[in-house]
RNA sequence: GGGCGCGUAGCUCAAUUGGUUAGAGUACCGGACUGUCGAUCCGGUGGUUGCGGGUUCGAGUCCCGUCGCGCUCGCCA
C-alpha cells in the first residue's frame, strides 16, 4: 500500500526498506507492542500495511518524547516524525520485512489513547470467538482479517472488472420487495404508509434480473446482499451476499464459460492457481449415485457402490430387505478400533439411518462386524468394492434418500478423521442435468428442485402438460451448479421466457392460477410483452472468500457477521423496539407474558 | 424445534475426578534496565467458577432449570 501524504503519515508501517535509510518520514498507526529498556524505547507501530520499529532514544527524541514513550501502551494511537535507519548486523529482524531498518523517533503526537484491550491484536493465542465479535474492531485489526477483508475486496474487483470488460452493467434492484411464500422464510419489513402491509428483504434478486433482461439490459451483475430468514451453519448466514448475473440470448453453455472464465482469472489473480480448462461437468444423477450429494467432494475417492443385489442374497436380515444397500471403501478404515467404528453407527443415526453396518477387509477375506452374514458373498463384494487388506467396508441399507445422506456424509467424514490426502487441493466440477421437479410425499405436490423459473430441457418442453408422476419426475432442467472441494460455490439456470410455459409449471406446482396473478403477476406480465430467451447464475461470494482465504467458517470472512442466534454481538442487534415506532408501523406485540422480576 | 459440546482472573488455560484459602502463563499496576523484537529481572493487584435452584458435612466438579456461544439434524424454492 502507497501512503498518501497527510499531516499524520508519509508512510505506511510496512513499506520502509534499506533504500528508504536517511529519509525523515512521519508513520502513524497503532502500538503493537513495547519494549521498554529505561534508557531506550522500542515500539513496534502497526497498520494494516504492516509493523515498523520505532526507536525513542533520548540522545534523538530528546528527554520529553522519551518520557512519553514510556507511558506508551498496547494499541495506542500515534504519529511520529523520524529518522529511516539501517539496523546493525545483529539487530535484524527476518520475521519483519521491515526488520533491515527502524525509524528514529524525533518527535512523537499522542492521537489517541487506549484502555486495556481484552485481547490483542498480535494472533500469538486463539481468542474465543465471542470476544472477538463483541469487540470486532479490535479483532479486525489482526493481520489474519485485514488480509481477509482485502483478498474479499480484490475478488469483488476482480468480479466487476472481468464483467465490465465484457458488457455487463452493475444494477441495483430493491432490497424493500415482496414476500413470496416459496423458497426460504422471508425477512419481512413493516410498512409504515399502508398499515397492515409488509416487505421482504429479497432471498435474491431473481426476479428482478428476469425482468431487467426483458427491460433490454442484455447483461447485468450486480454484488448484492440476501436474506434468508433460516438457522445458520458453519458456512451459511442469514444475511450473505452473491455475484448475480443474468445474460440474454444464451444458453447454458455461454454462461457456463463466462463464469469460468471469471472463476479462472480470481484462482490465477489471487492464489496463482491454474483451475481445469474446461472445468468437467457431472450429471446429478451420478454425483448421488457415487458421492450421495449434489454437491460432491471429488478431492476423495470412497464412492459409493450399489450392492443391493449381493444385499438381498444374503441372510442378514437388514440387508435382505432394504430398497437399496450401498457401500463404500475407506482405505486403511481397519485400523478404525470397534469402539470407534461403534461411534460411526451412532453418528449416522444422527441422517436419520437405523445403523451401519461395517466389516474389515483382511487378506483375500472379511473380518469382524457384519462379516458372517457375508461370507457367501466376500469374493464378489471385494472384487466389486476393488478392496483391499487393511480397508473398511460401510454398508448403509434402507429408503435410496438414507442411504445417499448417510454414506456421503460418511465419505467426508472418513476422510477428516482419517486424515486421507485430497487426490488434488482444487477439485471442481459442474454438476448439470437436475431433476427439473421433486415429488413432496408428504404434502402431496411437486416442488421445484432449482427454482420454479428454471426451464425445462428442450426435449422436455412436450411433456409439460403430462401430470403423469413418472414422466415428470423423468424431467430434466437447463440448472447448473458449481462445486469445489464439496462446496456449492453457485448455481444457475435458463429461464423459462414464455409466459406459457411458466404458467404450465406454476400450475403443475399446485399455484391456482389466481395466485399465480397475485404473487407472480409481474412476472406473467414481463413475460407477456416479449421476453429474450436468458438465463444467468449466482455466486456466494462469501463461500468463494472462505476457500480462497481456507477457513471452514463464514464469519471469518464477514466483516461484521452474526451469530447462530443471529444476533450482532458488538451492535447489540436485534433489539427491541419503543412502543412510539411500533404504533408508527402498526405493530403490536403478542409475546407470551414474561414472568414477573422477582 | 431436536441432538452433541463448551462456559473458571481482561485473555489463554489448570484444578489429583466431591475435599484446606480456586492456581499458572500472559495482560494490567509499581520498580530496575541503552539493542530489544512474544525483551528480561524483582514485587503487586486481579475470581458472584455464565446465572438460578437442588443433592451433600462439603460443589468449579454431581443433578435440574436457564442464558450465551459453537457443531449439527430439521430448515435453506
Amino acid at each position: 500500500m502507497e501512503a498518501i501524504e497527510t499531516r499524520y503519515r508519509t508512510q505506511t508501517c510496512g513499506q520502509l526498506r534499506l533504500s528508504d535509510v536517511g529519509k525523515t518520514v512521519k508513520l502513524a498507526g497503532w502500538v503493537h507492542s513495547y519494549r521498554d529498556h529505561g534508557g531506550l524505547v522500542f515500539v513496534d507501530l502497526r497498520d494494516r500495511d504492516g509493523i515498523t520499529q520505532l526507536v525513542f532514544d533520548p540522545d534523538t527524541c530528546g528527554q520529553q518524547a522519551h518520557e512519553e514513550s514510556r507511558r506508551l501502551r498496547s494499541e495506542f494511537v500515534i504519529s511520529i516524525t523520524g529518522k529511516v535507519t539501517a539496523r546493525s548486523a545483529e539487530a535484524l529482524n527476518k520475521k519483519l520485512p521491515t526488520g533491515e531498518i527502524e525509524v528514529h523517533v524525533q518527535s512523537l503526537e499522542l492521537l489517541s489513547g487506549a484502555a486495556t484491550p481484552p485481547f490483542t491484536p498480535d494472533q500469538h493465542e486463539s481468542v474465543n470467538e465471542e470476544r472477538r465479535l463483541e469487540y470486532r474492531y479490535i479483532d479486525l485489526r489482526r493481520p489474519d482479517m485485514s488480509q481477509t477483508l482485502r483478498t474479499r475486496y480484490r475478488v469483488s474487483k476482480i468480479m466487476r472488472d472481468y464483467l465490465g470488460e465484457r458488457g455487463f452493467w452493475e444494477i441495483e434492484t430493491p432490497f424493500l420487495t415482496k414476500s413470496t411464500p416459496e423458497g426460504s422464510r422471508d425477512f419481512i419489513v413493516p410498512s409504515r404508509l399502508v398499515p397492515g402491509s409488509f416487505y421482504a428483504l429479497p432471498q435474491s434478486p431473481q426476479l428482478f434480473k428476469q425482468i431487467l433482461m426483458v427491460g433490454g439490459v442484455d447483461k447485468y451483475m450486480q454484488i448484492v446482499r440476501c436474506f434468508r430468514d433460516e438457522d445458520p451453519r458453519a458456512d451459511r448466514q442469514a444475511e450473505f451476499t452473491q455475484l448475480d448475473v443474468e445474460m440474454s440470448f444464451i444458453d447454458m453453455e455461454n454462461i457456463i464459460s463466462i463464469i469460468e472464465g471469471l472463476l479462472r482469472t480470481i484462482w490465477k489473480q489471487i492464489l496463482g492457481v491454474e483451475i481445469p480448462d474446461p472445468i468437467p461437468h457431472m450429471d446429478y444423477d451420478v454425483a448421488v449415485n457415487r458421492y450421495g450429494t449434489d454437491r460432491p467432494d471429488l478431492r476423495f475417492g470412497m464412492e459409493l457402490k450399489d450392492v443391493t443385489d449381493l444385499g438381498h442374497a444374503t441372510d442378514f436380515g437388514v440387508f435382505k430387505s432394504a430398497p437399496m444397500v450401498k457401500c463404500i471403501r475407506v482405505p486403511g478404515g481397519a485400523k478404525l478400533t470397534r469402539k470407534e467404528t461403534d461411534a460411526l453407527a451412532d453418528w449416522s443415526k444422527g441422517f436419520g439411518a437405523k445403523g451401519l453396518a461395517v466389516t474389515k477387509v483382511t487378506a483375500g477375506s472379511l473380518d469382524t462386524g457384519i462379516a458372517k452374514f457375508l461370507a457367501s458373498i466376500a469374493p464378489k463384494l471385494i472384487e466389486r468394492m476393488e478392496a483391499h487388506e487393511g480397508d473398511l467396508l460401510c454398508f448403509a441399507a434402507d429408503q435410496p434418500a438414507v442411504v445417499h445422506k448417510v454414506l456421503g456424509e460418511l465419505r467426508l467424514k472418513m476422510a477428516r478423521d482419517l486424515k486421507l490426502e485430497p487426490s488434488t487441493p482444487w477439485a471442481w466440477v459442474w454438476v448439470v442435468n437436475f431433476p427439473l421437479l421433486d415429488w413432496d410425499g408428504e404434502e402431496k405436490k411437486w416442488n421445484a428442485v432449482h427454482h420454479p423459473f428454471t426451464s425445462p430441457r428442450d426435449e422436455d418442453m412436450a411433456n409439460l402438460s403430462s401430470r403423469d408422476q413418472a414422466v415428470l419426475s423423468a424431467m430434466k432442467s437447463k440448472a447448473y451448479d458449481i462445486v469445489l472441494n464439496g462446496y456449492e460455490l453457485g448455481g444457475g439456470s435458463i429461464r423459462i421466457h414464455r409466459m406459457d410455459v411458466q404458467q404450465e409449471i406454476f400450475s403443475i406446482l399446485g399455484i391456482s392460477s389466481e395466485q399465480q396473478k397475485l404473487r407472480f403477476g409481474f412476472l406473467l406480465d414481463a413475460l407477456k410483452f416479449g421476453a429474450p430467451p436468458h438465463g444467468g447464475l449466482a455466486l456466494g461470494l462469501d463461500r468463494i472468500i472462505m476457500l480462497l482465504r481456507g477457513t471452514s467458517n463464514i464469519r471469518d470472512v464477514i466483516a461484521f457477521p452474526k451469530t447462530q442466534s443471529g444476533a450482532d454481538l458488538m451492535c447489540g442487534s436485534p433489539s427491541e423496539l419503543d412502543d412510539k415506532q411500533l404504533r408508527e408501523t402498526h405493530i403490536r406485540l403478542s409475546m407470551p407474558a414474561k414472568p414477573a422480576a422477582t
